[in-house]
DNA sequence: CTGTTAGCGCCTTCAG
DNA sequence: CTGAAGGCGCTAACAG
């Protein structure tokens, strides 16, 4: 059918093709009357400029690659959500590449990526290795990358104020009588769940509460290991009165099991999630949890990454922080004193 | 830095750019000695064809646009999740296009994709309005919709089959003698809403049992929807027994609220569910719900629109039927007495 | 301010 | 079976 290129309609609007690019690219300096006539063609046949040959030209696609592991979990889920929103809102799109945890899976996204020329990688809640970092890097391919410990150079890194979060839960949990306190973790593979587990043991020491090995439990951020959490909380003997999850996924896990085993939340234990994913509100309890605003983390992704794109590529390390509030809800009260 | 192109390859392959291209795309005419030449120089200088000058030329660019209302319902992210690894298992590419509700956005995302030549569109979860499909269509744009209910010509209509979904959960539900049953719709706005309305009061009539008009609550697929519905069902004088829900969020709702007012599931109210979201067997208590498989179903949108690419554009609408599976669990059970 | 022209990186006839 | 040449749609010098 119709395939209509700049060259028809420079003719249709009788102007070069010269000029009609530059109406269309709204160069100040072209002759309005004959901008408009180029715009009025456009319309009147409906015409699209093709990405593809502006992309290989320009040498800019608007395009970012996003890696990601669990479109599952709510928080990825909000967060691509969001970062597609700013992207959207500046004529930039996004590319899925999912890794599902397979890794030919992932070289071979990384590799469709750089064959389609993207302006950026940014990959979330998932560790990419450094050889596959360099790869991108040396393809002149920003990367931006979330809760690197010690990141390779050149990356850009967006750090969740894990330190400060974790601290909130903690100290909120403290002023509520709390003294013993557990700690479920993510994956014991990705860096996050490092500096989760240190930001915790920190804050415990520093309003003067030890921890007891036992009370440390390893888990996922799954529901599932949500679930085995408060199992093996509740087959202590000892048992903490209340604990922090490393995600809302785990933390309504444990809801669930609770639920299941009928024990009252937080009655016979306080909860504190992590991320505040919508569905923390609709708990029963509904959970206390520390926010990360999706919508700040997938700005800050998005314009690191603009910007990595227009200046000049440095070995240097871009770092950003970002906050994290607690919000209060109904998954924690007061300790009325230690079970056991 | 670098920036390989083909001819520098054929030239450090000393072939001809013709014959490093041949090499690339395995063409079987090219001699396997000078094939493999070139690869072993691809291999050592880490070239990446150009995706955009390769689309440019070909006229396809391996890439299928997708456009979701909301990523945040577990139902539609496991279909994009699944959509994505079928995608890369072929070598293309999905971009998102999230419509967010607002026309304007849906308008620019749509533009953008077209700009972009991407070689289909499947819109899921929204119904997408004739102009726009007629738009893509007259580009040449394979459009794929889900439960269309008078498709355009030209379209692919990829059906879930709700007549039979809903009538297994009735007829499960009228097995354990319930007589009144209600049915808790989505969106008034969407056509699926009325398809899936409709399947529920034939499968009543069918097996002889009349619905009351205030049986049937409306809703819009959230959990929020859910909590209502089940408010409002409590404040009738005259309950039913059971319910189905639209979608599992809905019914996930319903347990939350009936959980907060002490309501006992499924001993005062059976609850069923649609679509069987992973989150569905870990619910307090887990939801028997009717299982809709997203794997199928990306498969057949994918397959759908590669197919729909190849073979010459025709006016006639291909439909797809996809079958539904009752997943039994424990969110229904016997119906004792009827409950006032 | 406008038009002509030369590529961007690749594929694909068309001759050898 | 291989190579030279033209062109996909667009932008950016460079002349007018």
């Amino acid at each position: 059918v119709r395939n209509l290129n700049l060259r028809q309609i420079a003719k249709h609007a009788r102007v070069s093709t010269a000029t009609a690019s530059r109406a269309i690219n709204r160069i100040p300096t072209v002759n309005p009357y004959l901008a408009k006539r180029v715009w009025k063609v456009i319309e009147e046949l409906g015409y699209y400029p093709n990405t593809q040959a502006r992309a290989l030209v320009s040498g800019h696609s608007r395009t970012f690659g996003l890696i990601i592991s669990e479109l599952t979990d709510p928080f990825f889920a909000e967060l691509v959500q969001a970062l597609e929103n700013v992207a959207a809102h500046d004529g930039y799109q996004i590319l899925l590449g999912m890794s599902g945890r397979d890794s030919g899976q992932l070289e071979s996204g990384i590799r469709r990526m750089i064959e389609r020329r993207v302006d950026g990688v940014a990959a979330l809640g998932f560790d990419l290795s450094e050889p596959v970092i360099r790869v991108l890097l040396s393809h002149n391919v920003p990367v931006a990358l979330m809760n690197r410990l010690s990141p390779p150079p050149g990356v850009i890194n967006i750090r969740i104020d894990y330190q400060n979060g974790v601290r909130q839960a903690v100290q909120h949990l403290a002023a509520l009588r709390h003294q013993s306190i557990g700690f479920v973790t993510g994956r014991e593979s990705l860096m996050c769940t490092r500096v989760q587990k240190n930001a915790f043991l920190d804050a415990m020491t520093e309003i003067g509460l030890g921890t007891r090995h036992d009370f440390m439990i390893s888990g996922d951020q799954s529901i599932e290991s949500g679930k085995g959490a408060l199992r093996q909380l509740f087959s202590l003997s000892y048992r903490p009165t209340a604990v922090v999850c490393s995600n809302d996924l785990t933390a309504i896990g444990m809801l669930v099991q609770a639920h299941e085993c009928g024990i009252s939340i937080p009655h016979q234990l306080s909860i504190v999630g992590f991320d505040d994913i919508d569905l923390a509100q609709f708990t029963g309890p509904s959970l206390t949890t520390v926010k990360v605003s999706r919508a700040d983390l997938a700005t800050v992704v998005f314009e690191s990454l603009v910007n990595a794109g227009t200046t000049p590529a440095s070995t240097e390390v871009k770092e950003y922080l970002l906050p994290t509030n607690l919000v209060l809800r109904r998954s924690t009260s007061l300790a009325v004193s230690d079970v056991r």
